[in-house]
RNA sequence: GGAGAGGUGGCAGAGCGGUCGAUUGCGGCGGUCUUGAAAACCGUUAGGCCCGCAAGGGUCUCGGGGGUUCGAAUCCCUCCCUCUCCGCCA
């Protein structure tokens, strides 16, 4: 969330983020709950103060063998008069906080401010983007008639999105997975962990995708837990209400995770085989860096996740993204798109933010500077590296055969043989 | 799931109605001593919020929330978590 002081401080600037990210809030509604709510703490701890001058009293007369009933009797009305006020200073800060969790975290300077996908700029292609040839068929095709994969069989099994993989769709889920972990811990410098697939409402909220994206993930209703929609979640609220030592930054991680995304309201948009699905699979990269190292960060993030397009050879393009088509508590952007021959479109397959402080301050992530000693909100950063069933849909209808086969790209053979 | 014991500062561990934001030890930081280091000694070492340009002042926090009281780390209720034993189980 953003910080209330410095909203307070800078209204303006806020308003116009949060409306380039084409969201909606009455900011007028927010300073004055803040400005009354203010002027009640000012109050009531005046009356503290002055309740725990007359506990002293009480405490010394008593030790000394004087009844203090007078001063009790006294006390009481400005005990009562704390405790009402106190709830009303309760009041005020949920009222507060319930409009603060829905605050967009506001764009970055950099980027483009611009409606929907309007603001979205290419910043750079890799690869042969192949066009069409009659040959090329669509990975749902190719893998059904392997037996790599059954929408089928996971319609019946689960319902409708869930992808069901056989044989060497099976074990060509299971080579990515240990590919692209070995790569971003070997290679990239990553800390390797392997997360909780539920998580609670505070690591939800932590993240930014409570209160606002409630109806998009699965929940267990018994135990107040959701499935994961990416693992940035488990893995960021990994250091929630922490302070880290500043010579420990930037801290890294790597780690696979099943997502599970209700994708609500989606159905009929690009939902042919593995293009949207309920489950797939993603390693994912987290990052908690200084704040001020953040967009550089965010620049080699990108590259990480480059890395492994560039080493399963898959044509790629990097979109800077608008504020329109920006994420709830995201600052900046990258998405990440593979070129599918067959389907002949780009697909997304990750994307890499930062959060700047936003995700930190929610989640309560700080570190302690040397030259200070106090304690700063770091800079959070996440990016897919990469997701999978949209990789494996790309991998498939690039690397196809003529004869309806499939090669791969060599550096995943260790991994399939 | 059942029974019991606990959750206190970076860690360990006291306190169990009244100057307790909290004794003490370890660790950390600064200093004295030393050619340097160790040891020893001295000092220092939580965070949030409010007021303030600042210095500083006030207030809150002993797992979370609520209650009793003039006053709660201490008493009561409730939820969460950890440990031990039993049950169940991959």
């Amino acid at each position: 969330m953003l910080d209330l002081k410095w909203i307070r401080e800078n209204v303006d600037r806020v308003r116009e983020g949060v409306k380039a990210k084409g969201v909606s809030i009455d900011f007028e509604i927010l300073l004055d709950l803040d400005a009354k709510r203010r002027s009640r703490i000012r109050e009531v701890e005046e009356l503290k103060a002055k309740r725990n001058l007359a506990n002293d009293e009480i405490s010394k007369l008593k030790q000394s063998g004087k009844p203090p009933t007078d001063l009790i009797d006294q006390i009481k009305t400005t005990s009562q008069n704390i405790k009402e006020i106190d709830a009303d200073v309760g009041g005020l800060t949920d009222k507060i906080d319930q409009i603060l969790y829905t605050i967009p975290n506001i764009p970055h300077d950099s980027v483009a401010i611009a409606k929907g996908t309007s603001g979205n700029k290419v910043v750079r292609t890799w690869g042969e983007v192949k066009s069409h040839n009659p040959y090329l068929k669509d990975h749902l095709e190719i893998m059904t008639a392997l037996g790599w994969l059954s929408m089928d069989k996971g319609s019946k099994i689960t319902g409708t999105a869930f992808p069901f993989y056989q044989g060497f769709g099976a074990r060509l889920e299971r080579a990515l997975i240990n590919f692209m972990v070995d790569f971003h811990t070997k290679r990239n410098g990553y800390t390797e962990v392997w997360p909780p697939a539920l998580v609670n409402r505070a690591s939800m909220t932590g993240t930014g995708q409570l209160p606002k994206l409630e109806e998009d993930m699965y929940r267990l209703e018994k135990d107040d837990l959701f499935l994961i929609p990416t693992a940035e979640v488990p893995i960021t609220n990994l250091l929630r209400d922490e302070i880290v030592k500043e010579e420990d930054l930037p801290i890294r991680y790597v780690g696979y995770s099943p997502c599970f995304r209700r994708e609500a309201g989606s159905y009929g948009k690009d939902t042919r085989g593995l293009s949207r699905v309920h489950q797939f699979d993603k390693v994912e990269l987290v990052k908690f860096v200084k704040p001020e190292n953040s967009l550089e960060e965010l620049e080699l993030l990108v590259g990480n996740a480059e890395s492994i397009l560039q080493a399963l050879e898959l044509p790629y393009r990097v979109l800077l993204l608008g504020s329109g088509d920006m994420s709830f508590a995201s600052s900046k952007c990258y998405d990440l798109e593979v070129w599918a021959p067959a389907t002949q479109k780009w697909f997304e397959v990750s994307s890499c933010s930062t959060f700047g402080d936003f995700q930190a301050r929610r989640a309560n992530i700080r570190f302690r500077r040397k030259e200070t000693n106090k304690p700063e909100y770091v800079h959070t950063l996440n990016g897919s590296g990469v997701a999978f069933a949209r990789a494996v849909l790309c991998l498939i209808e690039n690397f196809q055969t003529p004869e309806g086969k499939v090669n791969f790209p060599k550096v995943l053979l260790p991994y399939l043989s």
